[in-house]
DNA sequence: ACTGGGTTGTGCGATAATCGCGCAAATTTG
DNA sequence: CAAATTTGCGCGATTATCGCACAACCCAGT
């Protein structure tokens, strides 16, 4: 898939870069695989794959029933291992939880890696249970879910399924991935575009070459990007970019808002407010990223 | 440490094991390593820790400036997949999200894994903020942090740092681990006891196998554990057990809260009321797991 | 500027680790 | 119950990996 080519030779350890393949070929659509499955997904032949498969058992990353293989949670070892030592997601998380407990919206943290965009952090926060949660005076009937407010939660809540931490989102239609991307130089886009196609998603993804191009210019002359229902019908997202004190673009911000699910433009006075919460917190951020 | 032993003999690919050592020798205390460093920590000579090192960094999982290596967004990938295809963690979130929506606790579950437990799913959830969120009628001055609720808020929050999901925790001190081990036979505790040791990591902590085992008795006998203290100063949580329709236990299930942070014995009708809403919660996913 | 402790890059021959074929047994499918 | 897959595993061939050893390099300290 990806030519990261073989091109070193000598200290190039293969019996790894095959293990991590192998690794890497269990995902949401192939969650148990037996061994003939794990050799075709990850390029062997079926004997290599199952030498593979039995280390990273023995190693504790998967599980067996003797026939098929699946992931372990020591997996997650690695992304806790990145969430703790890692500047971005630390230094960024507390502002997230802030951000989100002033303005209720849900908000992410991404860094473009490999072509594509990874959720770093994200914003929680448990709010009004904070009443319920004091030792004293626990409000009687709690909150249910049948407020408007509630519906709202439902619907932020079911869009941001499958958007865990680590998850990997195609740049070109999300609102974090196009603001990334405009602030690279020319010749980075046009490597992106050469090696990448600008899969259609829902019938608003931009799909077209020149069209990425001008949302990328729109994004950095205004400094951000609002991106509806491109990646994800009824999902509509705002997005910023995450400079470090000398400028350099590492991250994005963004929050992800229902949409109206239709071609009505969004209320601008409600983004502009969102954008403002927005660029105050990078802004905040610039100082210690 | 773990004797993981390369018992396995044929079928074991050496390099793949040493790879992910390596890969695993980069944690919250050691977030940049260079070759030496790195083949001090993975048990392998610098030669041979330069060539996993620089095979990891084509493979993308590791950065470098040439002379000091860090891990790169790229081993989230590891644990998106898993959050992405484990049964657990996507049958559990829902619940854990409406369960925080109600009650304003911060939740968690964990799974047992290799001695620790492992952080597989929080609760997040945005609430007060989505009135906010609301393209209409936004609450003017939003909700700021000089209530009282929101000093716990930030509690719970301060708390919560280091808590990422695939973090790792010790089992004898924490609720989770506790009302785990409650439910293994026998043997599998006094394995366990012989394998580790009972670090004290508060004044409160249980170093005695003895202390533990009363403890667990207690758990098994009530089928929740409340432990205050024990791991973190100020941090009290309790816990009760995950099990599948058939009975297996298969993960814990709990509540952070700020503890009094002193002796204090914690208001038991509030721990009951903690308690209904966790074993109600249990209940309902025992039919889904 | 010079020195010394530590770190890094690299070539190379030796060795053992990995490869993939091929067969028989076990399992699934219809 | 037979056909079609899948699995476990032994084996000889090969080449990927090992670790030493040396030179270049970086970085204090004086």
């Amino acid at each position: 898939m990806s030519p990261t080519a073989t091109l070193a030779s000598r200290d190039y350890i293969a019996g790894l870069a095959k293990g991590l393949q192998l690794l890497q070929a269990f995902d949401h659509a192939h969650q148990r695989l037996n061994a003939t499955q794990a050799a075709q997904r990850a390029e062997l032949t079926r004997a290599a794959a199952r030498r593979y498969l039995l280390t990273l058992h023995a190693l504790g990353y998967l599980e067996t029933d003797g026939r098929q293989f699946w992931l372990t949670p020591k997996v997650m070892q690695f992304s806790g291992n990145y969430l703790a030592s890692a500047q971005l997601p630390r230094v960024v998380q507390p502002h997230l939880d802030q951000l989100a407990t002033h303005t209720g919206g849900a908000f992410s943290v991404v860094v473009p890696d490999g072509g594509e965009v990874v959720i770093v952090a994200r914003s929680r926060t448990a709010l009004v249970g904070a009443v319920q949660a004091l030792p004293v005076a626990v409000s009687p009937s709690g909150v249910d879910l049948h407020t408007r407010q509630a519906q709202h939660i439902r619907q932020i809540m079911t869009m941001a399924q499958g958007l865990h931490l680590g998850a990997r989102l195609p740049m070109h239609a999300t609102s974090t991935g196009q603001i990334l991307m405009a602030y690279w130089p020319e010749a980075a886009v046009d490597n992106w575009l050469r090696a990448h196609s600008l899969t259609r998603l829902t019938p608003q993804t931009i799909t077209t070459p020149s069209g990425l191009l001008e949302r990328l210019n729109q994004a950095r002359a205004q400094h951000w990007v609002h991106a509806v229902d491109e990646h994800e019908w009824g999902v509509q997202a705002i997005a910023v970019p995450l400079q470090r004190a000398d400028g350099q673009v590492v991250a994005a911000l963004n929050v992800v808002l229902a949409s109206g699910a239709n071609g009505a433009s969004p209320e601008p006075a409600v983004t502009t407010r969102w954008l403002s919460w927005l660029h105050e917190a990078a802004a905040q951020m610039r100082t210690v990223l």
